[in-house]
DNA sequence: GCCGTTTTCGGCCCGACTGTTTTCAGTCG
């Protein structure tokens, strides 16, 4: 499948058009094809070899030759021609903030500046000011942007920033009394890495004392530029957060239109225009008479423009709006709807809490059931248990459910080893998550098969982290065929599992989306190894939610004699294959 | 470059800010 492969190329030639200064209508055709093919499930090659690429929409007969030239050949010549004609280094200079594609441009070939480095070297040299329509202010201003651009931490994962911001909001509503407070952005759509963060604030007459509290506090490292509505700080860790101040009036279009996604906004504006609407951050206007019609509430926007009120999280066009259209969207899964937690540790393994430690923590989350899936043997450095303890686990888990009263199934969290066998399962235990902790850079045809033996072993359960990645840069992302391994569950009627590990979040909210639309049953794992962390199911909910995921699809949501009933039909269904242990 | 139950040509999402300028282009979100 060579999507992604495209949708790169695509996104490089609205760039390199963007830096030409082509026509932005004829850019965003390029990025909208790109979009397009990017939340694709079949492969391109499929398309096209039907001679269906100009059925996708916004691609037309100019980008589909361009895609199936690649698809044959490998290359695309106008590419290739663009490539040419415009230096790559100025790519590293629109890194900059306040540096577009057309002053990159003239930097480049006016004083030969070739990298930002060099960039700050004109800027101290005085030879910025020199140039026609700049000035000592535009040259000052580049020296910040390229400030700002070094102390830039880039994307980080939602988890690292997640608690402060929640600490800010809380913190400004207590000293202020304003109750309409709230993240925006890919932060509020629970996007699993976050550039900058924006905050929005919603009062008539105190957005100066707002924005003097937000400026003064303990979180701020560096305050970069502070006016009557909006406010711009860096924290201590190098992430942008923006406070933006906006009228009660405008509190719903404001949050509507600063938790894009852009391209949703966008599908939004076309639907008003067609309705003889303007939507902006101020409102739902009419065109003709300027009359607003919607604007102090989000859920009123949607209303005006006759779709269901759309969830932050299927905010990506990714078929949302066609939904909403319809009134179709899912009925998504809650936190309310949690009945359970399925894959945690104990002291018998790695954890750090007892069996008694974690049904304690688990009822006072309300569950009805928790599923314990402790490390088995054959993973070196953790310890993992083998048969007998995990039977003296099982009568301890006896008792425990006895005394706390809330029903605990024990499982085992079992290794796929590199040869694909299963160490270990066993009829008796309640539920088996397979999952590779070895060998993770093993080539994609390794990996494949590794998963293939295990999932026809007829031994597991469910795959846990599917493809191992921890997020922050510390591990990428097992090479692997996601659509060949949901093939295969969906095969072998096994569960997927969705970590909510905050760093994990493995499913992501795409292969939800593909598993959920295969008809394969997901389940919540918070991975927990303390009973703190059983907290984090949240950050799973939120990506079953980016994934459409509905209550039905998960299956924390049964009750515990559900569960039981399900453990039964698992024990026997793993009784039925032969195996020596 | 794409697209069309008003259109095969003339549109295409919206607004704020900034700096260097007398009317706007470039950048950003």
């Amino acid at each position: 499948m060579k999507n992604k492969e495209v949708v790169e190329l695509l996104r490089e030639i609205a760039e390199y058009l963007t830096i030409k200064g082509e026509s932005r209508f004829k850019i965003s055709a390029y990025e909208r094809a790109a979009h397009t093919i990017e939340n694709l499930s079949e492969p391109i090659e499929e398309i096209d070899a039907a001679g269906k690429l100009t059925s996708l929409p916004g691609v037309g007969k100019s980008i589909a030759e361009k895609i199936h030239e690649y698809l044959t050949t490998g290359r695309i010549t106008y590419l290739e021609e663009l490539k040419r004609e415009i230096p790559r280094e100025v790519f590293e200079l629109m890194e900059v903030p306040g540096i577009g594609p057309k002053l990159a441009m003239r930097l480049y070939t006016e004083l030969g500046v070739r990298s930002i480095d060099e960039l700050e070297e004109a800027a101290r040299q005085g030879r910025i000011r020199k140039m026609k329509r700049m000035g000592v202010k535009a040259e000052q201003k580049i020296l910040r942007g390229i400030e700002i651009y070094k102390m830039d931490a880039g994307r980080v994962p939602l988890f690292t920033i997640r608690p402060l911001v929640l600490e800010m909001v809380s913190y400004l509503k207590e000293k202020t009394g304003i109750e309409k407070i709230s993240p925006a952005g890919s932060f509020r759509r629970w996007r699993e890495d976050v550039g900058d963060v924006d905050i929005l604030v919603a009062t008539d007459t105190e957005g100066d004392r707002v924005i003097e509290l937000f400026s003064t506090a303990d979180w701020v490292h560096e305050v970069l530029w502070k006016g009557d509505t909006k406010c711009s700080i860096v924290t201590p860790s190098g992430v942008q957060v923006d406070l933006r101040v906006v009228k009660t009036e405008s509190w719903g279009a404001a949050l509507q239109y600063f938790t894009g996604s852009k391209a949703h906004n966008i599908r939004l504006r076309e639907i008003a225009i067609s309705k003889g609407l303007k939507l902006n951050e101020y409102g739902l206007f009419r065109e003709d008479t300027g009359k607003k019609i919607a604007g102090e509430r989000e859920e009123d926007i949607y209303e005006a423009l006759g779709l269901q009120y759309v969830p932050p999280e299927l905010r990506e066009d990714m078929g949302e709006i066609d939904a909403a259209l319809r009134w179709d969207l899912p009925d998504l899964i809650t936190q309310q709807d949690i009945k359970g937690d399925i894959h945690m540790h104990t002291t018998y393994s790695d954890g750090a809490g007892s069996i008694r430690d974690m049904a304690m923590k688990a009822k006072g989350m309300g569950y009805e059931w928790i599923v314990i899936t402790d490390h088995a043997i054959g993973l070196g450095v953790v310890g993992g248990i083998d048969l007998g303890e995990w039977r003296r686990q099982l009568e301890e888990a006896k008792r425990v459910e006895k005394e706390v009263g809330i029903r605990i199934f024990v499982g085992i969290e079992a290794n796929i080893m590199s040869d694909g066998s299963v160490m270990i399962s066993h009829p008796d235990m309640d539920f088996v998550v397979g999952s590779i902790h070895s060998g993770l850079d093993g080539s994609r045809q390794k990996i494949m098969e590794r998963y293939r033996k295990a999932i026809f072993s007829g031994l597991i359960d469910s795959i846990g982290h599917p493809t191992g990645r921890l997020l922050g840069g510390v591990r990428p992302p097992m090479d692997m065929d996601m659509d060949e391994l949901l093939s295969m569950a969906k095969e072998k009627d096994i569960f997927m599992e969705i970590n909510s590990y905050p760093n994990r979040l493995d499913l992501n909210g795409p292969n939800v989306f593909k598993a959920k639309n295969m008809g394969i049953k997901l389940y919540i794992g918070t991975d927990s190894h303390a009973p703190m962390q059983m907290e984090n199911m949240v950050y799973g909910v939120h990506t079953a939610r980016r994934g459409w995921a509905e209550k039905g699809d998960i299956l924390n949501t049964l009750s515990a004699d559900e569960i039981e009933a399900l453990v039964g039909e698992l024990k026997r269904k793993r009784a039925s294959v032969s195996v020596s242990y």
